[in-house]
DNA sequence: CGATGATTCAAACGGGCGTTTGAATCCTCT
DNA sequence: AGAGGATTCAAACGCCCGTTTGAATCATCG
């Protein structure tokens, strides 16, 4: 599934995992419901662990909003605990879940939502306490602007390294990636708003 | 090709342009370079509007630092050009841009490298000058988060609004885009640098 | 042991894919 | 008008896909 899902083939999958190609039909009913049961048992558990982290930092905080940097700690937390995993198993699943999320199929996005709704919900109520400036709606702007630099960097595509010019140090550490994540997205949560530009009263090209 | 370039067939490509399916291979000689040509027609002028945009803010700013906000205007304003154009064609290929650099297939990211080049080195360039204060590999990595948040929001993969909990006003349309695209981009660039964290010296908890 | 149900297996099915082919058609130029 | 190269077209090719099938194998238990 590091190729994405069209082009992982079950003769591939079952060639890896050394069983016959017909198992998976027999034992999920098809490729989709596999890999609807992959995404259940890992994606589940760990945005389960995401609001729990959450939980027990506004637990300890005693009713004062958490900082920032903190909500997107429990965001980020669980995430690497799964890429150190003992085998690279960890690691290739956050590749899945990074590429999943700008998959064009249809079958993880009938998926993903349901395993993602409680966690936008809860942190987005989170942030709401912690960034009383920011509107609603920019706000939903921002948190689309986090989970998609957050699903990018998950699937590791990186295109500077790609170009030759400039390599990440540390591109397979988890770790210093999230380090260096967490400035980057509390600053652009907490942006000065952006000009209101007037909602601009030309009227619409479309008239319908 | 809104749905990825391997669930794309020439099949459904030749039947929408209503010409027949083998002159694809007779005009291009493949698939892969079908795509390749749609890629140097668009890509290629896009980031030469993004370079000589820079190169003008920069001639007339008279030898003094742009400002962050400039510079990623520099980036987007191309984009916003294209989401322009008559039909949708404009927000077709931004779609199809987005995804193109989280897609697997291995033949956009040989093309890719060769357009992005020299517009990456460009604008780091540029940035380093108006942030002097980012380390060289600090800056490396923020520009990697930048160009992730950007060809995520390209792609329009809205998971937020796939929960229909919250649903983002106006993301269909460009402008409101990155108008709320700049701020959060420039303030994530210039965000404090992340605790140094001295390299953890906890032995990790699998001792192997 | 022998029956019974669960699992594995090799093989095949139907379908969609990118590509190729060779004839039919169009266009251009003398 | 007619030769000749460029283009279009319907059809087929070979390949890989997800899935199905039916027999072979395994495990369980009276």
């Amino acid at each position: 599934m590091e190729h994405g899902y069209a082009a992982t083939s079950l003769r591939l999958i079952t060639a890896k995992a050394e069983v016959n190609l017909a198992a998976v039909n027999y034992h999920y009913g098809s490729k989709q419901a596999l890999i609807q049961e992959v995404f259940e048992r890992r994606f589940g558990p760990l945005n389960a662990a995401r609001i729990a982290h959450l939980d027990r930092l506004e637990a300890a905080a005693c009713g004062r909003p958490l900082t920032i940097e903190q909500i997107i700690e429990a965001l980020l937390a669980p995430v690497l605990n799964i890429s150190k995993e003992p085998l690279a198993r960890g690691a290739v699943f956050l590749r899945l879940l990074g590429r999943a999320l700008s998959e064009p199929a249809d079958i993880l996005r009938k998926l993903l939502p349901g395993q993602y709704r409680q966690v936008v919900i809860r942190f987005k109520q989170a942030l709401m306490r912690s960034l009383p400036g920011i509107p609603d709606q920019e706000l939903n702007w921002r948190m689309h602007f986090m989970f998609g630099t957050l699903s990018y960097a998950m699937a590791g595509n990186d295109v500077l390294n790609l170009i030759a010019t400039c390599n990440l140090e540390g591109a397979d550490d988890a770790e210093t990636i999230m380090r260096r994540l967490i400035p980057f997205l509390a600053a652009g949560l907490q942006a000065p708003l952006p000009v209101s530009q007037t909602k601009r009263s030309l009227p619409g090209r479309r008239a319908a």
